[in-house]
RNA sequence: GCGCCCGUAGCUCAGCUGGAUAGAGCACCGGCCUUCGAAGCCGGGUGUCGCAGGUUCGAAUCCUGCCGGGCGCACCA
């Protein structure tokens, strides 16, 4: 039976060189079993092709550099084969020769291989691949005995990435901007680590600075009984209601216990300090609910207070003096930043003697260098795109070889959320947003999160609720989690009628209806999806491949029978929908998050 | 004013980093359940890819300039 995701087997591969990084392929002249290849030739036939086109062209051409990913891509057309390349073309001004010789001299120099039935050439110069229908084959073979390891590669080659996401500071709840900042950072995490990275997740925030300053005067006013209503109530506090709780909580003595951290209240109304530490605490704990609920977990908690005390930010700035990239005026410090492209320079300590936000973030992002790690991806909201040129410029200016793009950004646009055909307004202060809660509570959290992941995060989105939570059509993740809970229905009845699936008795040839190689061919594409998807941080592709996988599979759930009486064909075709099956649950639990139901 | 992001079918959006005839879903109309789950399937049509130039064998994709929308532009975070 269907064990759903009970065990976890992982392929190894051997660290790639420098040089088979560099070309994609390693110097064994058969590639179908070389154990260095980061991405598994046997399950990713994209791969296998890039492979052996490339060390064609290299024989083909040995004077001509073949660039590092020769361009291979899935055809739209059965006319012109199952891959397409564009090399020849690419290679023409290198090369001075026409197109269509170049691509000749490729083609007699392609190793033999028993995947490719031929390859020809077309239109300007492209070549086409066709492959031998057991290629496809051997794909549902893969895809069973790789089980959840289908679709991962080693590209990363265990490197580290240190991916930071939410990093709300603990002032309020999470609001529907965190979670599609926590949607998308956790996805992202997901892809890189089935990709073959060292993933560490991390949630940064500022427990001592400003905001928290009016967290605890407006939960001390809170405590006074004061209320937003009235005329003694602190200017800039937050006027939220559930201030009050945690007023209440604080008054009762209560203990919090969040995920980095446990305080316990001493429910004196006048200590600002006590209030402070619990309303953090209290604050912390909550989000740290809201992430649960969602799914989503960190590996470490970075506290803008911890730069503090251990001196991080006093010798981020004695470095930066001492490299001679700061300047004093008007009282203040400040910092070139325009030496390294930022428009204007920034301040660091300001005339009254503080320093500003950014020094923190400055010593926080180089710890995170100084950890080893060699990427580092900061998701956040667009709104903050502003602070990327300084950080940039600041850890150039430190001159410890820090690169110029250090670190990467995924910046997410805003949501806005409808219900009942309004919008509603997303603020902090006036205390009246949707909360990442809410949505979870109102539309569950696989819709939650699939909406959430399903745009590319450069684009704003409007979140229906209405739409979300309604359990129609109109809902892809039901699309997506029905196939899977079908087939799990399609493996129940076929023991209760006494027809349970053999795999040993499967007859893969016989598999060669359109229905059937359209799934297949699907299925196939799986763990290029992946790789693109991790390699260009495209969330999106991963809920739109598994509505296209879903497609096929309903459409061919239609069309055929599966239970049919030839044990040959009928063991065949549940091979096919087992393969399925784990592809749906590889997509759904492992990168996206989702659950894979067996019935719904 | 300056910077970043977005502009693709009536609506919501894909589009594999420059390829061959630009694709899905929703909405609308019509068909399919004594037969593995109808939360499903099949059929029906739509585009000056915001506009104008440029780069080249070839542009929705790259460059420039406009137009429209969003977000930033503190000795706040």
């Amino acid at each position: 039976m269907y064990a759903g995701r009970s065990t976890w087997t992982r392929r190894i591969f051997c660290k790639p060189t420098s040089d088979t990084r560099k070309h994609g392929l390693c110097a064994v002249p058969t590639l179908d079993f070389c154990p260095c290849l980061p991405r598994d030739p046997r399950a990713d036939l994209k791969a296998l092709v890039q492979g052996l086109l490339a060390d064609a062209a290299a024989r083909a051409l040995p004077d001509i550099e073949i660039p590092a990913n020769v361009h291979v891509e899935r055809t739209k057309d059965a006319a012109h084969g199952d891959f397409a390349s564009n090399l020849a073309m690419q290679l023409t001004k290198a090369a001075r020769r026409n197109p269509r010789e170049i691509a000749q001299a490729i083609v007699d120099a392609m190793p033999a291989d028993d995947t490719i039935a031929r390859v020809e050439i077309a239109g300007p110069g492209f070549l086409n691949f066709f492959l031998n229908p057991n290629a496809f084959r051997r794909t549902i073979e893969t895809v069973l005995d790789s089980g959840s390891a289908y679709g991962r590669s080693d590209i990363g080659g265990g490197d580290k990435v240190l991916i930071e996401f939410v990093s709300a500071n603990p002032t309020g709840p999470l609001h529907v901007g965190h979670g599609r900042g926590a949607a998308v950072g956790d996805v992202l995490a997901r892809l890189y680590d089935a990709s073959g990275w060292s993933v560490t997740r991390e949630f940064y925030y500022n427990d001592a600075g400003v905001q928290i300053d009016n967290l605890t005067t407006s939960v001390a006013a809170r405590c006074a009984g004061l209320t937003p209503a009235d005329a003694d109530w602190p200017e800039a506090g937050y006027r939220g209601e559930y201030l009050a709780d945690v007023a209440a909580a604080y008054l009762a003595g209560e203990t919090v216990t969040a995920d980095d951290r446990e305080v316990t209240a001493t429910a004196d109304a006048t200590d600002h300090g006590a209030i402070r530490e619990f309303a953090v605490a209290y604050l912390r704990r909550e989000q740290d609910e809201d992430l649960r609920a969602f799914g989503v977990v960190f590996d470490n908690y970075a506290l803008e207070s911890a730069l503090y005390a251990d001196g991080r930010v006093e010798a981020t700035v004695e470095a930066l003096v001492a490299a001679g990239h700061t300047y004093e005026a008007d009282g203040a410090l400040w910092l070139k930043t325009t030496d390294y492209d930022d428009d204007k320079d920034r301040v660091m300590r300001k005339a009254e003697g503080g320093y500003t936000y950014f020094v923190p973030d400055l010593a926080y992002h180089r710890a995170k260098w100084e950890r080893g790690f060699g990427r580092a991806i900061n998701e956040q909201g667009a709104d903050h795109h502003g602070t990327i040129a300084r950080v940039r410029a600041g850890l150039q200016a430190l001159d410890i070889g820090i690169p110029a793009g250090w670190p990467d950004y995924i910046l997410h646009q805003m949501v806005t959320v409808m219900r009942a055909g309004e919008e509603v307004k997303l603020s902090k202060r006036a205390g009246s947003y949707v909360t990442l809660r809410d949505l979870i509570d109102e539309v569950g959290r696989d819709a939650t999160r699939y909406f959430l992941v399903a745009r590319k995060p450069d684009s704003q989105q409007t979140f229906d609720i209405d739409l979300a939570r309604s359990q129609s059509e109109d809902n892809p993740v039901y699309y997506i989690q029905y196939a899977h809970a079908r087939i799990c229905a399609v493996f129940r009845q076929a023991d209760e009628q006494d027809l349970a699936w053999q795999r040993d008795d499967a007859d893969l040839t016989q598999l060669t209806s359109e229905h059937e190689q359209r799934l297949i061919t699907t299925l196939s594409r799986y763990p290029e999806v992946v790789a693109a998807a991790a390699e260009e941080s495209a969330v999106q592709a991963i809920p739109h491949y598994l509505r296209d996988l879903a497609d096929a599979f309903h459409s061919y759930y239609n069309a055929q029978k599966f239970l049919d009486g030839d044990t040959g064909l009928r063991n065949a075709r549940l091979t096919l929908v087992a393969a399925t099956r784990q592809v749906l649950a590889n997509g759904l639990i492992d990168l996206l998050g989702i659950s894979a139901p067996e019935r719904m």
